[in-house]
DNA sequence: GAGCCGCACTAGAGCGCTCTAGTTCACATC
DNA sequence: GATGTGAACTAGAGCGCTCTAGTGCGGCTC
């Protein structure tokens, strides 16, 4: 019963064979025109991809991987849903395409963890794993980067066992402090990321700034990744008196300064009159007009092209095995759009 | 030199050969153990077991899907970074692992459409395909269900050759409608989704909803599915003279509520106090305590359910092969929250 | 005309699994 | 003791490709 199902569904597969009888040449020949090698005239190549078209034929990868030494693929774990991972994935698409690599895909969710997500990658004979916003611990990360390359994107790992590609997430940090301090800003909070990949950074990007200017002081507000946590953050920075409240507010990342916003707003402050807000990361909501948040951007197109380009060296062996790259720290750079102004008399009664 | 390195790569590997050998059993019985068939005693299961544990052994899928009939794999293309694609995709997970498939990931981002998307999916042999909210034309699809079970998720596709898994959605903007209706609004605009998938469905079901309650008036305003859309037709919206200004909208999506909700509250105006506003989706910021929104919920889980039921009954023969099984529509419900509120004589200046 | 080159093409042995058709063996049955 | 039974296990032929090591042959040189 079973049985004949599938040979039902057999009888319908079209493998190679097939193409190569139509055709009038080997299996061989039907191979080497689908890799696009050399050895095959430019008439049968034709003649192939004829028979092909006329079969609807296509190369089972799963077939070819096996049957290849190689089965240049990369994995890549990420969000679903994330906004700024799916910017990542167009740059990753693209250059892995580029340098002859598929993607292989496994989403973490909240139901389904990052480990189960490296476990199908390597069952599925990934030669290099791209992990997005990694949360596993150094140790478990240091365990899978012995088996094969591994490249964590935004979060940095210590112990250079694991490539990392990330953004200068402390640069990052004192760009935004030095922006508003030039704008004349004195009271800087910082809405913190918490446990998030980044968040210490960016958190020893602020100390750093807020501390090695004359009169800035300190003040660091609970924050996290999301709205959620901004909108909170929001709570306690109104529930300040208006005298002692900062003038000027570093968010963590786009979303939880876009969070912060909405609420102060709504309790009727003034974005940027009353106080001040700088993001992170440049997603796409924030450079839209209502938004028009100024912000650290982060290099999505860079970012990935570093990804793959760090994985590809190593594995196409133009870079030493066995010792992993030096991290890639990419430059990010401040975008000044309608979230921040000079502070005026209005937010600093002095 | 390309060869060597290679089988230094080779030498590293291990298969099923080497578990067998350290268990001191065959190469089939590590096959019985890892499939989780009968045919193994307990002592022996543990045995191999051991022995791949010691190895760090896992099967290669791409040999065992290979080596088997099926391959048990459902395919699935959705946009990356798409916030309720993820919500979704928790789900697909959740079911199809229950069903015993696995799931093939293919991203749709600006520069990869979604029919290479569904390209990479066929080549690697899925059985079954899942497309989160296809662009598509109906032409395209139905040449795919020729060749094998596809499900189109949230949009519609007529013809009855494609598998259809979606939320009401006329029914979804009645029950906005009538909601807004009983708490005395009359003039009620939809933020239209343009061409988007599930919008014409849902500009019907306020079309319908309009003409049937005696009193209401008509007021479609261009709208998309993202916060920039909902924020120029806010603007359109104020454009609008106070006194002729619907008192309620009705958005296409969450997202396009949100950004709408921005602007009014940028302009002044108090939402609900001044304008009652109604989302479609119910995606995880909607529930935000800041943001609040009443929306339609179409749920994700169930959505991601029926979808893996569909395709996993006609590959596994349960249903009738070759018809595809009737769509399957779910309700959506409505989830009251801050937007909306009754009309009062501040938003019906008569 | 012998010898050689290089292009176009083929044979066939893998790749790491699955799965059918066995084999082996302890134990029960008559 | 011959036979049967069923559980535990194995042999070996695929699955649809890749890729090395060929073969065949037209054209060139001397």
């Amino acid at each position: 019963m079973e049985r004949s199902r599938v040979a039902d569904v057999d009888s319908e597969r079209v493998t190679m064979e097939h193409v190569a009888a139509r055709a009038g040449v080997s299996r061989a020949l039907v191979s080497i025109v689908f890799r696009g090698v050399a050895g095959a005239s430019e008439a049968t190549r034709e003649r192939v991809l004829a028979a092909a078209r006329d079969l609807d034929y296509r190369p089972d990868t799963r077939a070819s991987r096996l049957g290849s030494s190689r089965t240049r693929t990369l994995g890549v774990t990420f969000s679903v849903g994330h906004t700024f991972h799916g910017d990542l994935m167009e740059s990753l698409y693209t250059h892995a395409d580029a340098a002859a690599y598929e993607l292989v895909l496994s989403g973490v969710t909240p139901s389904r963890s990052e480990a189960a997500a490296v476990e199908t990658l390597l069952a599925e004979r990934c030669e290099g794993i791209v992990l997005l916003g990694s949360s596993q611990s150094t140790a478990q990360l240091a365990r899978l980067a012995r088996r094969l390359p591994v490249v964590s994107v935004l979060r940095p790992v210590p112990g250079g066992e694991v490539g990392v590609v990330r953004t200068d997430d402390t640069a990052g940090l004192r760009l935004a402090v030095e922006h508003l301090r030039a704008l004349g800003h004195t009271r800087i909070a910082l809405l913190d990321g918490g446990r998030t990949a980044g968040a210490a950074e960016r958190r020893r990007g602020y100390r750093a700034a807020v501390r090695r200017a004359p009169g800035l002081v300190e003040s660091i507000l609970p924050g996290g990744p999301s709205e959620l946590e901004g909108a909170e953050a929001a709570r306690a920075f109104l529930a300040q008196t208006a005298r002692g409240r900062p003038t000027a507010v570093a968010a963590f990342n786009d979303r939880c300064a876009i969070g912060f916003v909405d609420v102060v707003r709504q309790a009727g402050l003034r974005v940027p009159g009353d106080v001040s807000v700088v993001g992170f990361d440049d997603i796409t909501e924030a450079a839209y007009p209502h938004v028009a948040l100024t912000t650290v951007r982060q290099d999505a197109e860079r970012l990935g092209a570093e990804a793959v380009r760090t994985l590809a060296e190593r594995l196409d062996g133009e870079s030493p095995p066995g010792t992993p790259p030096p991290p890639v720290v990419i430059e990010p750079e401040l975008v000044v759009r309608a979230s921040t102004a000079p502070v005026t008399r209005r937010n600093t009664p002095s």
